[in-house]
DNA sequence: TATGAATGAGCGTTCATTCAT
DNA sequence: AATGAATGAACGCTCATTCAT
C-alpha cells in the first residue's frame, strides 16, 4: 500500500472513530436526554473510560454540538436544493416533506434530540439552531403563501397555525419513528402528505 | 373557632401553599426541562430556600409525580365524559380535540412537563404514565377505526400512523401556545379540527 | 436577650464561621501551595466535608481571593497612615518594615500566599494584586528616593535594585516566620532595620 | 562508523536532548509552578506529544528531580571551592554571594523552582533539598560566626536572623532576575553585598 | 523516537436531601 | 413553615501515565 494511501486511510480510521463515538452519543442523548445523560453513560455505550472520550471531544457539549450542527448542515443541503428548484407551491411542499423524513430515517437520533433541546436556541454556541428555526419558518410558511396565493391551498386558514401545524406534525414523527419498522421512510412520508393536504375525512 | 374548623382551614391552607408551589415548580420544569431544573431554582422562584420545599414534598420526584398525576386525572375525567357521550366518530373526534386544547389551556406547563419526560413511562412510579398512553391510543384509535367503519373516515389510511400523526399535531401544540395571545384555545381547535378533517387542499 | 441582639449575634456566628473556614484554608494553602491544596483537605482540616464548603463559598478561587484581599485590605490601611503621617524618609522606612512585621505576624498564612502564587497579578480576577505591587513600589521606592536626596540614604546605590533587596528582604520573612518563636515581630523588625540601614559590617 | 561509536554518539545526541527537554520543563516549571504545570505543557513547549516524553524521563516528578539535583550538584561544586580556598570570613562571604549570583545567571529556571519548592525537602525523594539546606546554612552560618568572632562583623545581631536575612537577600533575586536586563549577575551582587555589609544609611 | 488512544485516579463542583433550630 | 448548615453521591473534566504501533 502506498504511503498516500495509508495516510488517508488513517485520516478515514481517525474520522471514523469520532463518527462512531458521535452516533453512540446521539443514541444515548436521543433516549436519555441530553441532561440526563452522562459522559459516563456515553463512555460505557462505547466500551472506554469517561476520561477516554476527552481525548477526541472538548466536552460533553460540543458533542451535543457536532450532532446537531451535522444533522442541519445536512438537512439545509436537501432543503436548499428543493427551494432551489423553482417547483410549484404543491410540489415544493411535497418535496419539503420528503425529504423530511428522509432526514429523520438518516439522523433519526439527531432529530429527536433536536426536537427536545430546542431551548439550546438561546444560548450563544447554539445560535445556528435559531437560525435554522427563522430559515425553516421562512421556506414553509413562504411556501404555504405562495399555495394559497396560487389557488392550490385553502384561504381559510391562519397560516401561522398551519405551519405550526405541518412542522410539528412531520418533526415530532422522530420521536417514535424506527428503521426497518412497518413502513419504509418514504411510505410514511406519502401518507402524512395525504393527510395533510386531503384530511382524513372522505370526500 | 372549634380545633376541627382550625384544622381543616389550616389543611386548607397548606393545600393552597402545595398547590403555588406546584404551579411554581411546574412553569420551571416546563421551561427548562425537569433534569435540568434544581430544586434551588424552583425555591427561589417561590421565594423560600431549598430545604424549604422539603416541607411540602418528600422529593423533587414527588413534585413532578402530583403535577402529572393531577393533570392526567383531569384529563380523562373530560375525556371519559366524551366517551361515555355516545357520539358518532367524527362528533367523538371534534369532542376530544376541543376537550385536548381546553386541557392545554388550562394545563400548558403539565402538558409540555408531560411531552416532554413521556420516557418516564419506563419506571414503576411512573406506570400510570404508561396506563394513560395505552387509554389514549385505545380511545383515539377506536374512534377512527369507528370512523372507518362508518364510512366516515379515509379507509386508505394507515391507522397507527394516522393515530399518530393525530395525536402529535394536538399534544405537541403545547409547546409553543401562549395562553392570551393571538387565538384562544377554541379557535386553535377549529382550525386544527378543520385541518385534520379536510388538509390543506383547495376541495 | 432582645431580638436585635440575638440577630447581631446570628451575623456574627455566620461571619465567623466564613473567617474559620478562611483560616483553615489559608493555612493549608501556605503549607501546600495554593495548586496543590484540594478542597478536599480544606475540607478535612475544617472537619466538614468537600461539598460543605460550597454553601459557604463560590469556588476555590473565591476563598483565595477572599484570603489575599482581606490582607491587602488591612496591609494598606496600615502603610496608608504611615504614608499620611508625614515623617521623615528613614521614619517612615522605620515605619513601613514595622508595619510589615506586624502583618506578617498578624497574616502569616496570607503572606506566605500572597509571596508564592504571585504570578496571579496576571489574572483579571486578581488585578488588585498588581494594582498593590505597583502601589507598594511607589511607596517604598519613592522613600528610599526622598532619603537620597534628603542626604540619609546612600546615593551610590541604583534605587531599583534598592527596592527589591529591602521587599524581598522583609516579606520572604513570612516563609519562615512562626509566631510565638524565639523573638516576637517587634523584635525582629528592628534587627532587620538595623540590618538594612547599617549593614552587618563592623563600623 | 564502529558500532561503539555509534551508541557513543547515540547516547550524547539522546543526552543532548534531554537536556533540551529538561530545560523546557525548567522553564515552565518556574513560569507557573511545578504543581500548576502539565505534562502536555512541557510537551506543547517541546513541540511533541505528551506521551513521548516518557521515553526520556520515567516521570514529571523524575524531570523536576533531575533539575533539582543537577544545579544543587553545580551549586555546591563552587560552594565547595569558596570554602576550601581558606579565605577570611569577609572574602568567603564576598565569594558565597558572587558564586550565587552566578549560579542564578547561569541557572535562573532551577533556582526559581528550588525557591518556590522548598516544601518538597520533606519527601524522601528530595531528601538532598533538606540537606543541602543543612550544609547551606552551615557554611553561611558558619561565616558568619567566623566573622563575628574575627571582629569583622557585628556581634550585635541574633545570628541565625543574620543568616535568613543574607541567605532570602540572595536567593529571592531569582525570582525578578532576568539575564540579559540592566545589570549583569556581578554588578547586583556587588550592589548587594555593599547594602549587605554596609546598610543603606549614610556612613 | 514519537504517536494515538486509552486508562484510572482524582479534581472542583453540583445538587437532592436531611435535620436541628 | 422556614432556615442554615451540612451530607454524600455523582457529575463533567483533567492529567500523569501506559503501550501497541
Amino acid at each position: 500500500m502506498s504511503e498516500a494511501a495509508m495516510t488517508s486511510q488513517a485520516k478515514t480510521a481517525a474520522a471514523g472513530r469520532r463518527g462512531e463515538l458521535l452516533a453512540t452519543a446521539a443514541q444515548v442523548f436521543a433516549r436519555q436526554g441530553y441532561d440526563a445523560t452522562t459522559v459516563r453513560e456515553i463512555a460505557d455505550a462505547a466500551g472506554i473510560l469517561a476520561g477516554s472520550l476527552y481525548y477526541h471531544f472538548d466536552s460533553k457539549e460540543s458533542m451535543l454540538d457536532e450532532i446537531l450542527s451535522g444533522f442541519l448542515t445536512e438537512l439545509w443541503t436537501g432543503y436548499d436544493a428543493v427551494l432551489a428548484a423553482g417547483l410549484g407551491p404543491r410540489e415544493t411542499l411535497e418535496a419539503l416533506v420528503g425529504q423530511s423524513f428522509r432526514e429523520i430515517d438518516r439522523h433519526r437520533d439527531a432529530v429527536a434530540i433536536y426536537q427536545r433541546e430546542r431551548h439550546l436556541a438561546g444560548q450563544p454556541r447554539f445560535a445556528y439552531l435559531a437560525d435554522s428555526m427563522s430559515r425553516f419558518e421562512a421556506a414553509w410558511q413562504g411556501t404555504l403563501e405562495r399555495g394559497v396565493a396560487a389557488g392550490e391551498f385553502r384561504s381559510d386558514l391562519d397560516l401561522r397555525l398551519a405551519y405550526r401545524f405541518v412542522r410539528d406534525t412531520v418533526w415530532v414523527a422522530a420521536s417514535w419513528y424506527r428503521p426497518g419498522g412497518r413502513h419504509d421512510a418514504g411510505t410514511i412520508a406519502r401518507q402524512y402528505l395525504s393527510m395533510l393536504l386531503d384530511g382524513i375525512n372522505i370526500r
